[in-house]
DNA sequence: TCACCAAATATGTTTGCACATATTCGGTTG
DNA sequence: CAACCGAATATGTGCAAACATATTTGGTGA
């Protein structure tokens, strides 16, 4: 009968009041026990569709002081961040790609500082390409700790993306990202295909596994890139 | 007593099994009924632990079929949009707005087809440029549907921007976003204080409410400035 | 052999209750 | 009047039980 649960359809009945102005910014909701009785179920059951509006970000809750609509919406966004491969695939192309360059020693003191490595501690340097049918889709420019992956400096990167590879022997890492333009160097803008100065979109993360770092990975994209999302 | 909820510590240790490699990719992991007797509580309260790794994008769960580490991790990572002002002063700067351009008409054909207007229908325009002490922080290019925001076209735009009078008259709305790189056109760079050509971040954003558009607001921020996160 | 159906099973939902905890509120006392 | 303290109260957590629902599994019959 219920084909829905109820908790979804009393969180979407709230949603609705919210939305549609009924209750408004600041305003003090009802009380669970009122609610309750409104929709004429458990206490349990309306605060579990509370709790999902907190999560939402649609109202604040505080013991004693009862539930708000929250003054002003914080907006979040979500971004699903997909294995290149499958974003490439997912988008109607073949995906292919070429390992550029391959170096062992220190990084540049920016990434070094971002793995937070001992100053002269060497690390792996793998610079890709990844390409959708025969353009170039992203450029990749990877650092991997030797000393959180083990055996690393021995896998062969021109078959395998690293990130593949992390993904199977690392997985569960944490870490951050961060998301910025740039305009393409004449090295980026020739492997990319692209006039130098082009202004491309720029993710850099680091991941980190039990306090250590792991990686650090920028990928740069070409003009025309974007990253969407729900708001 | 039981300083931290008892669901959080169930949700904490099993992380740490899933990250530390004890349960691997893919691999099932005990029932409900199971965890319950293994930590001595409420079948309730192993669901609710659970629950939370399924949001956290660590397992998945089907009935019948039971719980299990994901193969691949979806990375997903959340951005928090702030108002401009308090992101302005939250880095310790002084919020400046400066009204450039207003004016009323039918918009250009991408953003009529993003607001899903009918062709010829006007919108008001307004341009905009937010400051961080002197220096320019973000040029604002937003359309207004006069339709969807009564009184709207009688609002003096110089003094308050157009984030700011939408959230009061208009909070709660969804919409999308996309993020993107763009060269800086020579009007941008101009307002923007930067070189023309420039890589510029762009956001983009449709905002609804019941169904009908908004707003559309294109923030394009100088070199430098990158969106960050957690992952 | 294969299609189909029924039983088994793990998770999902809801209830009613009890107690924990944070926070407000109001009164008392110095 | 101010500081403090205890009562009141709304949310948070936990439990046990029952039922709902999706999915697998295994058996049955054409």
């Amino acid at each position: 009968m219920a084909r829905t649960a109820s908790w979804k359809k009393i969180s979407a009945e709230i949603e609705g009041r919210i939305r549609g102005g009924a209750w408004k910014p600041g305003e003090r909701i009802p009380r669970e026990a009122d609610l309750a009785e409104e929709f004429a179920c458990a206490r349990a059951t309306v605060h579990r569709a509370l709790r999902t509006l907190v999560d939402q970000g649609l109202i604040v809750r505080r013991r004693r002081a009862g539930s708000r609509v929250v003054k002003t919406q914080v907006r979040r966004t979500e971004f699903r961040i997909p294995i290149m491969r499958h974003e490439v695939e997912a988008a109607g192309h073949a995906y292919g790609y070429r390992l550029v360059s391959r170096k062992s020693g220190p990084p540049p003191a920016s990434v070094r500082d971002r793995m937070k490595l001992e100053p002269g501690a060497a690390v792996l340097y793998l610079e890709a390409l990844h390409f959708a049918d025969e353009t170039a889709h992203a450029l990749e420019n990877r650092w991997i700790n030797p000393g959180a992956v083990p055996g690393v400096l021995d896998v062969d990167f021109s078959g395998v993306s690293a990130n593949e590879y992390l993904v199977r022997n690392v997985p569960f890492s944490t870490g951050e990202i961060s998301l910025s333009a740039a305009s393409a160097t004449k090295d980026e803008a020739r492997l990319l295909g692209v006039s130098p100065g082009a202004a491309l979109f720029a993710t850099s993360r680091v991941t980190w596994s039990d306090g250590t770092a792991i990686t650090v990975a920028r990928l740069a994209y070409p003009p025309g890139y974007e990253l969407r999302s729900r708001i």
